[in-house]
DNA sequence: AACCGCGTCAACCGCTTCCTG
DNA sequence: TCAGGAAGCGGTTGACGCGGT
């Protein structure tokens, strides 16, 4: 051998372990935008799409300078995230977006519907969980196989016991594999032709890809999926979202949890993109179309032309409120008043955490003598929703939205 | 209160499969 | 056709939380 394949990054730069709230949006924001066509160049580019903050502006602000200088320094340090990307190995990149940020991930507890499933298939693909779980929408393979790890191989063992009291019985269905109630030799009569059913289901799709996981989903024909979840052990806040997801036509509900707030703030993110999903249920998810306005990176004289004539854009007051108005618009939807409460309120855990909190600047602010106020111009401080019309033509005016890469 | 054992699950590792030039 | 690279997949690990002692 001695020519083993090339490790996929260099382990000693990268970030490894637990993903923070901060990682995870740099990769949602990302992946919102430009899909995941290549993961290992994802991480390099992911980190400058963070939109500018409030935060960011006034730490710069240190004496009342000119506008145009504070801009110049913002822009410069936003090129300096650029080199600095998400200190992430592609390949974990892939996993936490698959696992645990795809729009259409449902969260929470099997249903005995989906356990059966599970189980079924089990039996007929043996450890093939990526092929179980295209047949489960929203549940991932690595959740599957957790759960046939940790509950139904389980609860299948104790079901074969009850089953087959006599020890020659419970000797031959020791493998799980083959230890449900129905008998082996049915399932290998029928696995075969089940098997070839599953496949078949698969292939009515227009692709002709091989069925990964994605795809698997992709290919599936429009499909309801309700929010069949148990309640959990742990009771937690859960609420649906109703998201047409970009991976396909399928409407499904994923379930959000609202107490954790890396999945909240992810299910305020899909919301925002699940908005105009509704518009664009065709969209595959690498071409997303939701979008945020961001300081470009190069000399782009729309862009400081733009500056100048800011006067035409709504205040940041209205700014603020339709960015709010238009997540909660989002959120309504789903969430009850009550939880809109528990979705401002983790978006303030969330600004808190990304440095990007509103109340601790305004507090800044004033003790910078509003220097800020004259100075930066918050319609950049906040993403600004855009019309589809917008999305579409990726400008606004004169004023085009992306630098190019 | 401290410790321990166990369950859960996100993330990692390394192999396999597929794609592309 | 083949080799190299990238994505996908399945097994495994380890951190964390919880309940029992």
């Amino acid at each position: 051998m001695g020519k083993g394949r090339a490790p996929c990054c260099d382990k000693t730069q990268v970030i490894r372990g637990p993903w923070s709230s901060a990682e995870d949006l740099k990769l949602v924001t990302f992946i919102q935008k430009h899909g995941h066509e290549n993961w290992r160049a994802l991480p390099k580019q992911a980190d400058w799409r963070i939109p500018v903050s409030k935060w960011e502006m006034n730490t710069q602000i240190t004496e009342r300078v000119t506008r145009v200088e504070q801009l110049k320094t913002l822009r410069k340090k936003r090129v300096e995230d650029q080199r600095e990307g998400l200190l992430r190995c592609g390949k974990s990149c892939r996993l936490r977006w698959i696992n645990y940020l795809r729009p259409d991930v449902k969260r929470g507890s099997f249903s005995k519907e989906e356990e059966d499933t599970v189980i079924t298939l089990h039996q007929t693909l043996g450890n093939k969980w990526s092929k179980i779980a295209s047949h489960l929408p929203g549940r991932t393979d690595n959740e599957i196989k957790n759960v046939w790890n940790t509950h139904l191989k389980k609860k299948l063992t104790l079901k074969d016991e009850d089953e087959s009291p006599h020890g020659d019985e419970s000797k031959e269905s020791s493998s799980i594999s083959s230890s449900s109630s129905s008998s082996c030799t049915i399932m290998s009569s029928g696995k075969r032709n089940l098997e070839m059913e599953l496949d078949h289901q698969k292939n009515q799709g227009s692709s002709t890809k091989r069925p990964r996981i994605t795809e698997n989903v992709k290919d599936s024909s429009p499909r309801e999926v309700s929010n069949q979840c148990r309640p959990t052990n742990k009771p937690k806040e859960l609420s649906s979202s109703s998201i047409s997801s970009n991976n396909s036509n399928i409407t499904i509900s994923s379930q959000v949890d609202i107490s954790r707030p890396e999945d909240d703030h992810i299910g305020s993110l899909l919301n925002f993109r699940a908005q105009y999903d509704v518009h664009n249920s065709s969209e595959e998810v690498s071409k997303p179309e939701e979008i945020t306005a961001e300081i470009p990176f190069e000399s782009d004289y729309d862009f400081w032309n733009m500056l100048d004539s800011l006067s035409s854009f709504q205040s940041n007051e209205v700014q603020l409120e339709n960015a709010e108005a238009c997540q909660s618009s989002n959120f309504g939807d789903v969430y009850s008043t009550g939880e809109e409460d528990q979705n401002k309120k983790w978006l303030r855990y969330l600004e808190n955490e990304l440095g990007l909190d509103a109340t601790k600047d305004e507090n800044q602010e004033s003790s910078l003598n509003n220097a800020s106020e004259t100075l930066v111009p918050e319609s950049f401080q906040y993403e600004i929703p855009l019309k589809p019309a917008e999305l579409q033509s990726g400008t606004i005016g004169n004023f085009h939205l992306w630098p190019s890469l």
